[in-house]
RNA sequence: GCUGAUGUAGCUCAGUGGUAGAGCACUCCCUUGGUAAGGGAGAGGUCAUGGGUUCAAGCCCCAUCAUCAGCUCCA
């Protein structure tokens, strides 16, 4: 006589039903029919009634994936997996994100199956679930080489074929780990040894033929993962160590449905269509030479009419803001890089020193020491802080022969740096402008969405980190207090900061919703103490200055590689390079064209006429490609009414309109640094 | 830096050991038009670089450089 436990659905009702019963049964208990349809089911402690609308999507840590300790109180089980307390339980279909997070771990166990069938010398790492689909590390002696890989995806459909059934199975753990150990598969061993303790009965799921320690969930069956594609194999270090040996990560996707399936590899070209290096070419905005070097970054015509704009609204911003605009050299002597420490922190990351005759000097990594040779020229007051200095500062760094990418990750680049320095009084205020100046950047350039981060030390290693405790507890305060006084939400990452102070950063979100590190807010009790700044205090004795590293765009070259992929190169009008696109119908209308051209340009807006002998159709089309925001057609009529034929970029035909009422509309959408163009 | 892939005309790409190709772009000619490609002709290439194998190399081998996908590291 076993005992009954209560099982709460999630319209409330509650069944009795006896302990050790399983999802299935329970879903058939309600209806076959949901029983067929149902993958997983998600269960929490029955006394916390969370909505769970909102419950961020499983994690897959690898913690959590090896150890059954799950943070949250809520957890994903199979259906198979009998149910021993009283729980809240909601049944899975397909259309559960999470019920795609299981299935995608099963994907991985039946490549896993395939991979072994055909190659069963390798060894297995592990094969979690992605945010996109789910990989495997394996190792083997002759790499896998793709054209392995069609069989093995092949092979993969045979097993989904078998529908085998995933079966969970406990054995004691120092049985397994021998079997492991016999069979060399290293991976396997460290893993259990972490991740479990000596004596426990540890989870294993069993498909056919291939068994691994997992501890689910997993769907009921291989039949169940109905779409899937092997996408690409790459290297990974093992414990992701780069002193370690390598492994192959063979990565794939998979969906409950060939729709989805083809759903996702059709948003992947769509990202690739917006790949800002992608558009770079064909809008002709920048490029990379090998002949120059890798990492180094040539702005074309259109991309340096963009990057000037971008500069001038930072420039003017930054002097309404009561900033001093400054410029400091691109090589100094060593020296001063000992002096700064970057000689023993950041030597990695320099360029090797140049000997010239009077001493070695290196290439600017960061601009900090420039403003800080600034500030210690001349003795200063209280009443002269907060000093604020910015500078489009080129700096360039060494990076690693394989990290390059695009403009996001280049080696030579230019940071919209500022550094103020202040007093401890006045810290809350500058931190509130830095904010304030974040925020109008984010909104300027069209970024609805952000997060903001605040990197704190580690109270357990104050011995990492430079400053004292009094400082610290006043810098941690004032950034949390100014965060909170703005009403911004934001996450705090306890252990994060640089040794040399607390700092705030600020995540902007694409349209496709892709986070991107730009803005920063950093403290700094490292460069004042090292420079010995001061200023006289009311007091009439020296003080150190508090200062602040603050950069907003970040990096020109990645906001503009960011505001690229934002935009799908289609900028809003103020920062398009080529804002308006003359189409004369024939040869007729040139003369009348360059009439509206002189005039719109008189009025501040970049026009183009294409005189070429095409048909209008094709001159439309060419502008359409360069994504011109407006296209303005020009024939007899237009002649005669002293107006233009309005087409807007995505919109199409849009009437006529005087010279003089297109050109209003134009210059005040500029003006007002509009994101649409009507 | 590591693993793997790639590098052919301005761009996108064919070309698997025997005379370097296509489409688009470019130049010229014809065409003078009403909202996303009118027609014709022409020009354009040290096949990434440097070695090697071969009677013969874009193609096979080695090295280097760059790019791409990851890993690692970062604005």
């Amino acid at each position: 006589m076993s005992n009954q436990i209560k099982i709460q659905l999630p319209d409330g009702s509650l069944r009795e039903v006896p302990q050790g019963a399983t999802p299935l049964e329970i879903a058939n208990s309600i209806s076959p029919r949901l029983a067929a349809a149902v993958v997983a089911a998600r269960v929490r402690p029955i006394a916390l009634v969370a909505s769970s609308a909102n419950q961020a999507a499983l994690e897959h840590s690898e913690e959590e994936m090896y150890s059954g300790h799950h943070s949250a109180s809520e957890r994903i089980i199979g259906l198979n997996t009998p149910l021993q307390e009283d729980l809240a339980l909601e049944l899975l279909k397909e259309s559960d994100a999470d019920a795609l997070q299981v299935a995608r771990h099963s994907a991985a166990h039946i490549m896993a199956t395939a991979l072994l069938e055909l190659f069963p010398e390798t060894k297995l790492g592990h094969g979690p679930a992605t945010e996109n689909g789910f990989f495997y590390d394996v190792y083997r002696e002759t790499p896998l080489t793709e054209a392995d890989l069609a069989a093995v995806e092949q092979r993969m459909a045979e097993v989904v074929q078998r529908d085998e059934p995933f079966v969970q199975i406990f054995q004691p753990r120092e049985q397994v780990l021998s079997e492991y150990a016999a069979r060399g598969e290293f991976m396997k061993v460290h893993f259990i040894e972490r991740f479990t303790a000596p004596g426990e009965a540890i989870s294993l799921y069993r498909n056919g033929g291939f068994t691994d320690f997992c501890r689910g969930p997993h769907v009921p069956s291989t039949g169940r993962v109905k779409a899937f594609r092997i996408t690409s194999i790459a290297g990974a270090y093992w414990l992701g160590d780069e002193k370690n040996q390598q492994l192959q990560r063979i990565y794939g996707t998979a969906f409950f449905n060939a729709k989805d399936l083809e759903a996702h590899f059709k948003r992947l070209e769509e990202v690739k269509a917006r790949d800002h290096r992608v558009l770079g070419k064909q809008l002709d905005l920048f490029s990379i030479q090998e002949v120059a070097g890798a990492g180094l970054i040539f702005w074309h015509p259109k991309g340096g009419l963009i990057r000037k704009t971008m500069e001038d609204w930072m420039r003017q911003e930054c002097i309404r803001r009561g900033y001093h605009m400054v410029f400091t050299p691109h090589i100094m002597r060593r020296e001063l890089w000992k002096i700064s420490g970057h000689e023993g922190y950041y030597a990695d990351n320099m360029y090797p020193p140049m000997e010239l005759d009077d001493a070695e000097y290196r290439l600017k990594p960061m601009n900090c020491p420039g403003h800080i040779l600034i500030y210690k020229n001349s003795p200063k007051s209280y009443r002269d802080l907060p000093q604020r200095y910015a500078e489009l500062g080129n700096v360039y760094r060494y990076e690693r022969s394989g990290t390059m990418h695009g403009l996001l990750r280049v080696r030579g680049f230019t940071q919209d740096d500022a550094h103020v320095f202040c007093t401890p009084e006045q810290i809350c205020g500058e931190i509130e402008a830095c904010l304030d100046f974040a925020e109008a950047v984010l909104k300027t350039f069209g970024f609805q969405e952000y997060r903001v981060e605040l990197s704190t030390r580690d109270p357990n290693k104050a011995g990492e980190f430079v400053g004292s405790e009094a400082d610290w507890n006043h810098a941690e305060g004032a950034l949390k207090s100014v965060l909170s006084g703005r009403g911004l939400s934001f996450q705090t990452f306890p252990g994060e900061a640089a040794f040399y102070g607390p700092k705030i950063d600020v995540k902007l979100v694409d349209v496709l919703g892709r986070p991107w590190q730009l803005s920063t807010v950093q403290f700094d009790f490292n460069l004042p103490k090292r420079f010995e700044l001061e200023y006289i205090g009311e007091d009439g004795s020296a003080h150190q200055p508090v200062m602040v590293h603050r950069a907003l765009f970040g990096s020109v070259e990645r906001f503009f590689g960011v505001l690229i992929e934002h935009y799908a190169g289609s900028f809003p009008l103020w920062l398009a390079p080529l804002q308006v696109g003359l189409v004369p119908i024939s040869e007729k209308h040139h003369a009348y064209a360059h009439s509206v051209q002189q005039r719109l340009e008189a009025a501040g807006l970049r026009v183009e006429t294409d005189l070429s002998n095409q048909k209008m159709n094709a001159k439309i089309r060419d502008f359409g490609l360069q994504k011109v925001p407006f296209i303005l057609v020009v024939g007899d009529k237009e002649a005669a009414s002293d107006s233009v034929s309005v087409r807007v970029r995505a919109k199409g035909d849009q009437g006529s309109l005087t010279v003089a009422e297109f050109q209003q509309r134009a210059t005040r959408l500029i003006s007002e640094y509009a994101m649409e163009l009507l």
